[in-house]
DNA sequence: GCGCACTATGACAACGTTGTCCCCGACCGG
DNA sequence: CCGGTCGGGGACAACGTTGTCATAGTGCGC
């Protein structure tokens, strides 16, 4: 700015004025000083400005488990869009499950002085997002809750869901329903768990221990599962599965298996419906959940000070074949 | 920084000290400005910092067409990946194939002072990136080139990858293979639409007009253009479609359809393994081109000056069942 | 010709950091 | 007791902006 106002002949001021579309500026001045702009290639310093002003830095910090598992991508094109309507930029970052690089990511962006931070949380620990929240950064929780911290939250209802799930199944006669999730210390999967447990109870179908297998969230992990399930004296004629990776994979193993299990798998995925037999599913929508987020957010920056508001968004079962074949 | 001071009863730039880890700080005092810290919930701004050391900002600008997109997701994927390893964050943008909003999210992020920039650029004009990179900001194309301005570029094989699929497709005896891409206006579209002439020559098979399709990207407008091939006088008994969007719209177009063409479709997808028929695709990777792309752009952050490189990543044919169907 | 309003412009401080330089006091050797 | 060294710490400027206030010139009414 200090080169375009020598080049102009004029003070910086000015240039700050006609950078800024500030009236008072004689338009020949305003002229030479575009020239010297255009000439030199200046472009404001966005961070100087914000420092200047003590306002807005026009970003938003996301951080969630991976930017490449579709669903999240979803979530963050929702986001995105969001943020553009209201002339924000998203910064993102990718956890991996790890608590302790969600912490650096979120705690980073708040060094950046975002203006709200979207979290989905690895961890259960969420102290250290206390004196950021006092010190004014509105931070809204998606897909899960935070462990210890009394904030604005966005879920999906995963009980509901693999109730559903379940209740649908029984209504096809299987009593024996397998439950193949991920990690229990990953909130979606233990609630998911709940769910599979009382959808169970609702059926009056006992509960197995044998039946439910938690952890695997790769290929081979999955498939042993699924062998291991397969193997047993009284094999389950149905699986519920706890989310898009895992039925994926299940879809993958039981490829060409001769006698497939009935299949209900939590969230949706592209080409569900173009599989053999296409795949039910209980259907939740990305776009809505980084939106609904993202709304919360925004209503916060716009000075919303109600309480911390819990949202919980409807599933729905999408039946589509694979959950619909009567037990044998 | 200045209420640490005043609580610790130091002077700032002793906080200074001990955010930064510097020597010569008495710990009993770091200790007491530990716990002001603390006390207070202070964290040092970046935007500041950057700003007095007139370095990095420690933010690389990525724009793309839509994050959305598990192609594009995946590139985000890997390009954070590199970014963490040189500690930087990524800024994302998704332009929508629309130029104007392309220029102002690649302007925006210059003005945050982005250490570099990729871009997949959605239209062809990209001279408002010259006063940019000339003032050191390193640039690097990805999926598609700039249109008027020499840049470091990482593209994929699209003209032998269609090449491929054509001859594939002549191989087990096609002589009329359709061609559905995305508007020519798209580099890789148009690229595709090349390789799909050159392999037709290449095959002895003449180009025919009314084979080829451009334009559709969405399911109506995919079915209308089936429906249009299927409905002429001399119907094709292959098809390529040009990208994996257009894929999985014609998939679902032909699901069910009582005798499909042959088809490999450009890009890899989840689940194709799974389709039947398992879909035939010209592979490449999305990571691989995301990295690539970060990789060069870190070789430019750390100095390397030479000409500004085009990088070609090769593809591969998939062959997995819907390409090898004999003409009929 | 004088005061006044108004337009165009500039000087300067400040935002929150950090780099440079300087100062104070303690300790040590002679 | 003096000069020098060293460890600890502070004052101040500067990064690139913008908000506040001041100022010079111009035109106008009386």
């Amino acid at each position: 700015m200090n080169d375009v106002a020598r080049l102009a002949g004029v003070s910086i001021k000015t240039v700050s004025r006609v950078v800024n579309d500030e009236a008072g500026v004689h338009p020949a001045t305003a002229e030479r000083v575009l020239a010297a702009i255009d000439q030199l290639g200046f472009r404001r310093n966005l961070s100087a400005r914000n420092l200047r002003r003590g306002s807005s830095t026009g970003t938003i910090g996301l951080v969630l488990e991976d930017v490449g598992n579709p669903f999240y991508s979803g979530v963050t094109r929702a986001v995105e869009e969001i943020a553009r309507l209201r002339g924000r930029q998203v910064i993102t970052g990718s956890s991996d499950e790890d608590p302790a690089r969600e912490r650096e990511l979120a705690l980073e962006f708040c060094s950046r002085r975002v203006d709200g931070l979207l979290v989905v949380p690895a961890g259960l620990q969420h102290g250290y997002l206390v004196p950021e929240m006092r010190a004014g950064t509105p931070v809204v929780f998606l897909d899960r809750p935070a462990g210890d911290v009394v904030v604005d939250t966005v879920l999906v209802d995963n009980v509901g869901g693999t109730v559903e799930a379940v209740a649908h199944l029984a209504s096809f006669g299987h009593r024996r329903i397998a439950f193949l999730g991920d990690s229990p210390d990953i909130f979606t999967a233990n609630e998911r768990l709940r769910g599979y447990r009382e959808g169970c109870a609702r059926a009056g179908i006992g509960y197995h221990e044998a039946l439910v297998v938690m952890g695997p969230h790769d290929e081979a992990s999955v498939r042993a599962a699924l062998a291991g399930l397969r193997d047993l004296a009284d094999p389950p004629t149905a699986v519920v599965t706890g989310n898009n990776r895992i039925t994926v994979h299940a879809l993958r193993a039981l490829a060409g298996a001769p006698a497939r299990p009935a299949l209900v798998g939590f969230d949706d995925f592209e080409l569900a419906d173009l599989l053999s037999p296409p795949v039910s599913v209980i259907a939740h929508d990305a776009s809505a959940l980084g939106k609904a987020a993202a709304d919360l957010l925004f209503a916060r920056l716009d000075g919303d000070g109600s309480p911390p508001r819990r949202v919980v968004l409807p599933v729905r079962l999408v039946a589509r074949g694979s959950g619909e074949v009567p037990a044998s």
